[in-house]
DNA sequence: TTGTAAGCGTTATCAA
DNA sequence: TTGATAACGCTTACAA
């Protein structure tokens, strides 16, 4: 700018040279004693006094550029009105605000484009380091994400190969604790409405439910199964679909916003839930509980998850060198009222 | 630091000097190409070859303290949980990533200390604005908002001498038209569920509903109203509670989240809804359309009051001397199932 | 304990 | 068009 320096920051806002000048001090007295560090009684005196006196503030950005940290851990999931992104935040937040951290959250829409892009700019150092869950894995998301400078965890599945910290849940296993706990209860045609077969998740809960069904002997029926995507809609217009052509006696859902949905077209068409058709849903959301009757849903344990990530990624945070990790989260279910459970 | 200026960052990675010196260039004509501005053919070739080769990005803290913006607006909600705050954060976000910039969410859980806490932290300016949705405004709030060196746009009621653009809806004209349609149906012992009275939103519907109560000449039986939080198990508990004392033919509640509530409390005591108890609520949200039945909902106009703060975020941005702006948008109510509307 | 000055990585000013 | 250099506001190495 090749302004002359003055004390006072553009803007008008005192600055350490502000608070030096009034306290009779050099900048880098100032600087220890804003820091707590040294500094003799009197010069403590009045540099506190001083910094109170013109309501000084130190600036975030320089400090951070100094630091060479901002203080910023970014999330990224593919939709934030979904409940359980909002419990796996929670659950950073609180690990990550232990270390002064703040949590900046991006909706990617499932977009690659977007997430890729989204890690690249990582390399601008915006933030200290990435949560990221995506529901498709590409060449382009495993290239970004192994030339990222900036430390980067991975929550969902991931290649073997690719040395990031990641953790996963199992949905495949999880699939099969709903499949299992509703033959248990004596239903035999369960239809299944899943997101996308070309994501992760989506792939992986097909494969459940096809290994679940084959184990008790079941055959899938391709009328029994339905696609759309993981939003409320489209699981009530699956659902829809799947009881104009099939009578099942259960429903299993990929996810609750499906479930929510899929229980909306049940109710619609006079079934009754649990009589008639039983419904379980997946990631255990407030949504569940919130329903009535209250579904039936299988924990992923998102918080869990969210807690586990945070804990990593602060980790490589602290420590670059360390060997990249692998946490699993095992899936459990929860019986409500939608499966027969206690209403 | 002390340490000899290297080419590369402390980390290893590329900065502007690094390229400069491959390109054979000073630094300030390397950023110039950087960013666009002059060069000669040649000066440009040989800079953009080699950024490309050292594969160099910007630093945006860097870029931050030379520009004197984050590029980031910071945006402060009670509940992120709550799914009208996800409506007006899509809609700010839409809004601001026309100008570069990224959103923040807070959660403050409506706690007073907390979103004062976080109002003076904006003289670090981590943040080149806020938006903050206060459900209590205390003396220290208006305090912190003035004395922000940073603008902020309220959304919600503010006394009327804070000069601070502001959105606000009309919760209480909303209620009006919630009471207004029932009224019409014919419905006559209209329960109210509300939340906390000490907070601007509670005291507005609660003003609301007894004028337009009284407006229809009809009497507000203390026991037909109820106080929680505004949250999903706060308005189920109230609910039960209002149904052990009375038998309403209508029940009213503050926001969807507590709709809901109120509407498994009915549903588990054997009501039916719409035919025994009509229900509506407040905020419009998904919600009140993935209930079955649906939730007759008022809206606030949530994703209108995030586009407009946002436009008057970005507006004070620009130009800090701007006249605070007050703006206001209308409720309106949308008739669903709940309340006898169309299936 | 204190002050001087370098440095964080960038952009902007100014003279050549 | 170009380069030297100051400046953004801060922390810290080093010498006094």
């Amino acid at each position: 700018m090749g302004r002359k320096r003055l004390q006072d920051a553009a803007d008008g806002r005192p600055t350490v040279h502000t608070v030096a000048a009034r306290a009779g001090v050099s900048i880098a007295s100032a600087s220890r004693v804003l820091n707590g560090i040294g500094g003799s009684a009197e010069t403590v005196r009045r540099v506190r006094e001083a910094a109170a006196a013109v309501g000084y503030v130190p600036n975030a950005i320089a400090r951070s550029l100094q630091a060479q940290r901002t203080g910023l851990i970014a999330l990224a999931v593919e939709d934030i009105g979904n409940p359980v992104y909002v419990a796996m935040m929670r659950a950073i937040e609180a690990v990550v605000a232990g270390s002064g951290h703040q949590l900046l959250v991006h909706a990617t829409g499932g977009n690659v484009a977007g997430e890729t892009a989204l890690l690249r700019r990582l390399a601008h150092r915006y933030v200290d380091g990435m949560i990221i869950s995506p529901i498709r894995v590409t060449d382009a998301h495993v290239e970004a994400l192994t030339a990222s400078p900036v430390p980067v965890v991975v929550v969902g599945q991931l290649p073997e190969e690719v040395p990031v910290d990641n953790v996963r849940a199992d949905s495949r296993t999880g699939i099969a604790l709903a499949v299992d706990h509703l033959v248990a209860a004596g239903r035999t045609r369960i239809g299944f409405v899943n997101g996308p077969l070309d994501t992760v998740p989506g792939a992986a809960r097909d494969a459940g439910f096809r290994a679940a069904m084959a184990r008790h002997g079941l055959a899938v029926d391709p009328a029994t199964v339905e696609v759309g995507d993981f939003q409320y809609a489209a699981g009530r217009a699956a659902a829809e679909r799947l009881l104009d052509r099939t009578e099942p006696d259960a429903i299993v859902c990929a996810n609750d916003l499906i479930a929510v949905g899929a229980l909306h077209a049940l109710l619609v068409a006079g079934r009754r839930v649990p009589e008639d058709v039983a419904l379980v849903g997946m990631d255990d959301t407030e949504l569940a509980q919130m329903s009535f009757p209250q579904i039936s849903s299988v924990s992923l344990g998102s918080a869990e998850r969210g807690q586990l990530a945070a804990g990593l990624l602060l980790d490589r945070i602290a420590d670059g060198t360390l060997a990249p990790r692998r946490e699993h989260v095992a899936p459990s279910l929860a019986v409500r009222a939608s499966s027969g459970g206690v209403r």
